[in-house]
DNA sequence: CGAAACGTTAAATTTTTTTTAAACAAATTA
DNA sequence: TAATTTGTTTAAAAAAAATTTAACGTTTCG
């Protein structure tokens, strides 16, 4: 293909973008977050630091949706607020660092799953702890009781866990026991 | 709280099965899973295999409900269909190793994400090369195109990092880099 | 100050998703 | 084979979520 004029470079360059940008927003969709989101996203990822206004003209939506859009994404420590000195307009700013915003990402998710879960537990077990004391109740109900607490008892293990995978995120530790390979001689055979 | 019957031992049993299903429920919607499979799967790994009739009992639902919301937590490899001998229902059986639970479910997604981000990437730097290598577009647009370029190939490092915690975590070697702890001392400091 | 610009909130609309009821096909059993 | 049961598909209804328009309060700058 040649390109003999800036106009069809211009195109063409958006396309490329737009390739990457789908497929960033497709990713996202799978974690749960919108599919609009998710392209703001990437186009702030391709773009550098951007208005409100400025998102807003190259997706071609309200402003409003802009603003819950880049408010959710602050909500997963993937955007964040910047300064463009002498400008009177907001600008924000994508995590460019993808190893960061893995971290940020699912770290935030999985710390709150194990605190849930693991206060729900607790709170479960006690209850169950009751039943299989009380011996005015009958023996079916004392063992089913039993059986559910050492299941949920069995669980906390994973949290534990998934709170020590966290910690080893957070640290950088991770990338000691899984190292970040910057020329990657298996590069071309992973697909 | 003393249980002078059954039904009141059979009630706070259920209370205390609800708070943990709840809390599973929600943990998988942060996940980007419907709220009613996540309850779904919540009851079935406390209540062990179900057939869809009992699903619908339990939950209050409608049969095609269960029937999607099983065969999605099928798609994400954390219920696989059983055969109960003699019966004629089908039975479901939820995978209840949360650590499986956790490399199937994750797996699979950081697999897909790296393998269409890739993909599209690739797809994305041929065409910014044609521009990069086009005398007749201007030097602005070319610096453009090397720029993203520049980017998009960065990224590539990312995706292979997440093949590599991919294949540790599928072959289980991911739990000699962070052992399990079965009888973890921090138990009760961790929340 | 007063006017304009900016970002957010609120209400209304649209779209999408979930859920159900009804119909259907496949399989089992009597 | 006929009748029943089971699971899924389809179409409709209901519910939920996203998007937009309009309105609001703040800030900025003349």
């Amino acid at each position: 293909m040649d390109h003999s004029s800036d106009q069809e470079a211009r195109e063409s360059i958006n396309n490329a973008k737009d390739l990457v940008v789908d497929s960033i927003a497709e990713t996202m969709d799978l974690y749960g977050v919108t599919r609009s989101a998710g392209t703001l996203y990437g186009t702030m990822y391709l773009e550098g630091d951007m208005t409100l206004d400025e998102m807003r003209e190259k997706l071609g939506m309200s402003k409003p949706s802009m603003s819950t859009g880049v408010k959710k994404l602050q909500e997963f420590n993937v955007v964040k607020k910047t300064f463009r000195k002498g400008k009177r307009k907001q600008t924000y700013v994508a995590e460019k660092d993808f190893f960061q915003f893995f971290s940020n990402f699912f770290t935030q998710k999985w710390e709150r799953e194990a605190k849930v879960n693991l206060h729900s537990v607790r709170e479960a077990q006690e209850l169950l702890i009751q039943i299989i004391n009380d011996d005015n109740v009958s023996n079916n109900l004392k063992e089913e009781a039993n059986e559910t607490y050492q299941i949920m008892e069995n669980s906390k293990t994973y949290y534990i866990w998934l709170n020590k995978l966290v910690e080893k995120i957070e640290t950088g530790e991770i990338f000691d026991l899984i190292p970040i390979d910057p020329n990657d001689p298996d590069h071309d055979e992973n697909f």
